[in-house]
DNA sequence: CAAATATAATAGTAATACTATTATAAATGA
DNA sequence: TCATTTATAATAGTATTACTATTATATTTG
């Protein structure tokens, strides 16, 4: 948990951990370092072991913050779409125009560019990269329904649900709000992922942000000029 | 290589196998068993080992076929997509209006149910819900822009421009056809997830298919009444 | 300064994802 | 038909993974 511009929290099922790694210098190495050897290697590759050689400490303490790297992932990506909420919520706050809120929550969460924020030890932009390439494995498992009984998918669902909010406020009547948002969430992560990979696919126009597809494909879909 | 109407090939990366299953009964079993298998117990969790308990066969032997499990689910996966766009050419061939086209190919592409057909070592129900829970691990890996140049993903990516095909005979003036392509294409396989874990961000109307969603989507986006 | 707590080091385990080698069975071809 | 090729099965072995458990050594705190 850490307090934001003193107002909403990160807040992150305490299930992810054994012990807060906010709590101690070694655990704030862990997280920090985590995200990066994880960009670097990717999730399939990363163990403890070798987080382990990079903060210059041992497996065995790693073991005591998190009981597993899925965990960890799980932590991680919370952590994220706490993030994002965050920045959702802020930024929205003041607007009394649907129609404008709604833009800018598109705007939030198909930006490729990342925010700069005052987490002295979690880096953003590698976070991002993170999401777009490791998130669906954190989900994809066959433990996922007990873990969402859980609580480990809340921040993000509450996020899809959030934005459902948004849209509703735009058009009461559309009967696939829900669906609408996550296509956009999940589908802006996703869109990033082709625009790196996939080159073929992606279209010309699509190489800045794919900010200008969503809010085209949400407002038309919803009926407004 | 499998005939289909004695037209269209399943066609699949010769890269993905040894030696190919469609050759030998033991390949077929192998193909057939490990379909089933990774739905049981996930992709994660599943072995050569396993499949060789289950089908009285050895491990060794199953790796003359495949060299590993991710080359498997590569094979599966394209088998799948390679299917998808035999359906979709086949369904579609004679229909002159491009409107009426695209509204076939959506719904081929976002159907729960799925069609019978005449490969009797491959359940195609079953191997769907792979595609649903396993695809995304085929290429969320380090190894993605390699196994890109090498074709892997071709087939994918071929049905993703024949989509994208029908949407610029529709409205050639639409600058994001890809992308909307591969969110309706990518974006189905998710919400059947969704619908299937995450219920509580799932919408009521969703109950059946998600066919309606993308309909109107595409054709509001498009601006076609 | 003693006790509690955090961290590090070491060792060990079952399972994974393979490779390599040899043995045996089945199919084919001269 | 029998020799040869080819397919399959069995066995063994490897480095790595994803941990758990135990003990030792720092560091903090009361």
């Amino acid at each position: 948990m850490e307090r934001l511009l003193s107002n909403i929290k990160i807040s992150i099922n305490e299930k992810c951990y054994l012990k807060d790694p906010e709590s101690s210098d070694l655990g704030k190495r862990i997280v920090e370092n985590s995200i990066i050897l994880i960009d670097e290697i990717g999730f399939d590759n990363f163990t403890f072991k070798k987080l382990g050689v990079k903060i210059g400490s041992n497996e065995s303490s790693i073991y005591r913050y998190f009981e597993s790297k899925h965990k960890l992932l799980l932590y991680l990506t919370s952590w994220y779409w706490s993030w994002m909420e965050y920045q959702l919520v802020f930024s929205t706050h003041s607007i009394p125009s649907p129609k404008l809120k709604l833009e800018i929550a598109i705007s939030i969460l198909t930006q490729t560019t990342v925010l700069d924020s005052n987490f002295s030890h979690i880096n953003e932009v590698v976070l991002k990269r993170i999401v777009i390439n490791e998130y669906s494995k954190s989900y994809l498992t066959k433990e996922v329904d007990l873990e969402n009984k859980e609580g480990y998918f809340s921040t993000y669902k509450r996020l899809v649900t959030r934005l459902k909010d948004f849209i509703l406020e735009l058009n009461n009547s559309y009967e696939f709000a829900f669906s609408l948002a996550s296509t956009v969430i999940d589908g802006a992560l996703h869109m990033q992922f082709i625009k790196d990979h996939f080159q073929s696919i992606s279209d010309k126009k699509m190489e800045k942000e794919p900010t200008e597809f969503y809010k085209e494909l949400v407002f038309k879909t919803l009926n407004i000029a």
